[in-house]
DNA sequence: TGTTAGTTTGGGTACGACCAAAGGTGCGGT
DNA sequence: ACCGCACCTTTGGTCGTACCCAAACTAACA
């Protein structure tokens, strides 16, 4: 060890000077859980389907049951698996959602305290994206659900009636994008900006009238599948909105409930 | 429990007919995660101070080891914590990173079998807002990485080689818009594109011509800080990109390696 | 003085036992 | 024959203990 030529061992062999790389020894638990994982992903297992018992699993692996819990544990954060208790429990393979993206964002945001404005940048980019592909890609069933949202707008409630249907509203558009990424990305900016805006009381009749017109026109060009009259609209709306709040506070740092 | 009304007790005291909800009893662990999680989220503990030992942890909560490494595994899936073994080991806080998002992202992509078009829409969303952002925010030091990454597409290495230097300009934007939600999804966007477009070889020289004065062309947009321009040209090159892609490999299914 | 063999502190893994939840089963009553 | 309830079985959740391994510190030894 104190010189890096051969020498001769004790017992007469001849120590070869091997070099081996610094070592990296992989917790027993990440390697069940990334094999699992792969394997959901693959394919291998359907949605919906059970993985065997832990103590299966120990069986199995050789591994201990702490380790397979602790590989399991980690899936089900990751929200690949769905873990029940009781006879006919175990864990249920389920293929990650938009919440599983939803929280990731909402912990960077309050992990770094993401400014209120980059919030708003982030939307003034994927909003009026959305906004175009839903007018190519707009079911009817989309349609209802704007709708809907919108009365629930008219419908003149409490604040917090309004915010969510306000929410409600721009992730249908999202959703009517047919984009799982789009809809997960503003999913999680929706709720973020919910958050933010919730306690700062700028939002009166007017401006819920104002929105509520803003929204009706969107959902018109969507309707009527006229995508550059839906960019244009929604991205001057967006960009209102984001006007107003920054102007009310400014420079404000976020606060967003946990998931 | 037989019947619900009120009922004497054999010790003479009244049963009064207590209603309860269906009882909802949180796992042990989480709750101890969430409250760490709490805590580190609200600054309570600095970036990079240790959390106390696992058994410290279990003397303080009286939970019992198990329970405390799995709350402490949840938060280092999260990436809340850095776990590390030996003496000065423990875990240790860090804020969550863009990387968290895009392994997320990767895992949505994969298990979701998102389309290659939906990436490449949602790229031609958030790109151009990241370059107009850019624009507007861009320091010498982002324009050095600009600088840089075009260099290393103009060097005609292999084809990782120019398409890392590809994700890497791209990447560089979008950290010069110095929006840390936007870096995150394109971080992630990237990554999975990259994979995609890794073993169909479209690309030849031409195509890295072009590749490379797109980028020049709008990397010196964001070095006169015109966003206008920034924008427009991205939005070209992005969408130019697509087309291209698409052609090539129509409805195609995506794969990503795993984070 | 430098090397090396403990020593200490901390995470990683393994068992084994028992609790709790939830579906299934069978016995007894009607 | 049918219904209801007590009991059993399966499967995850928690606990406690023991032991191993990694890393950093310490002290003895050459």
């Amino acid at each position: 060890m104190t010189d890096s030529t051969s020498a001769a061992a004790p017992n007469g062999s001849v120590r070869r000077p091997v070099q081996l790389t610094p070592m990296q020894v992989p917790k027993a638990s990440d390697v069940l859980a990334d094999d699992l994982r792969e394997r959901i992903l693959r394919g291998e297992f359907p949605e919906g389907t059970a993985l065997p018992p832990e103590r299966e699993l120990v069986a199995q692996t050789r591994m201990s049951r702490t380790t397979v819990r602790e590989a399991l544990r980690i899936l089900e954060v990751q929200g690949l698996v769905q873990i029940r208790t009781g006879r006919a429990g175990g864990a249920f393979v389920q293929r990650p959602g938009e919440e599983s993206i939803a929280s990731t964002v909402s912990l960077l945001i309050r992990g770094r305290q993401v400014r209120l404005a980059a919030l708003l940048e982030t939307r003034e980019a994927v909003e009026p994206a959305c906004a175009q592909l839903a007018a190519k890609y707009r079911t009817d069933t989309d349609l209802e659900a704007l709708d809907r949202a919108n009365d629930a707008i008219a419908a003149e409630g409490t604040l917090a009636e309004f915010l969510q249907a306000n929410v409600d509203w721009h992730v249908a558009v999202a959703v009517a994008s047919h984009n799982e990424l789009l809809t997960g990305f503003m999913g999680a900016l929706s709720r973020a900006i919910y958050a933010a805006t919730d306690n700062q009381g700028f939002i009166d009749a007017s401006v819920r009238k104002t929105t509520l017109r803003a929204h009706r026109s969107i959902t018109d060009a969507i309707r009527k599948r006229d995508a550059a009259a839906a960019v244009r609209r929604m991205t001057r709306h967006v960009h209102e909105y984001a006007s107003a709040v920054l102007e009310v506070e400014d420079r404000t740092e976020i606060e967003v409930p946990g998931d």
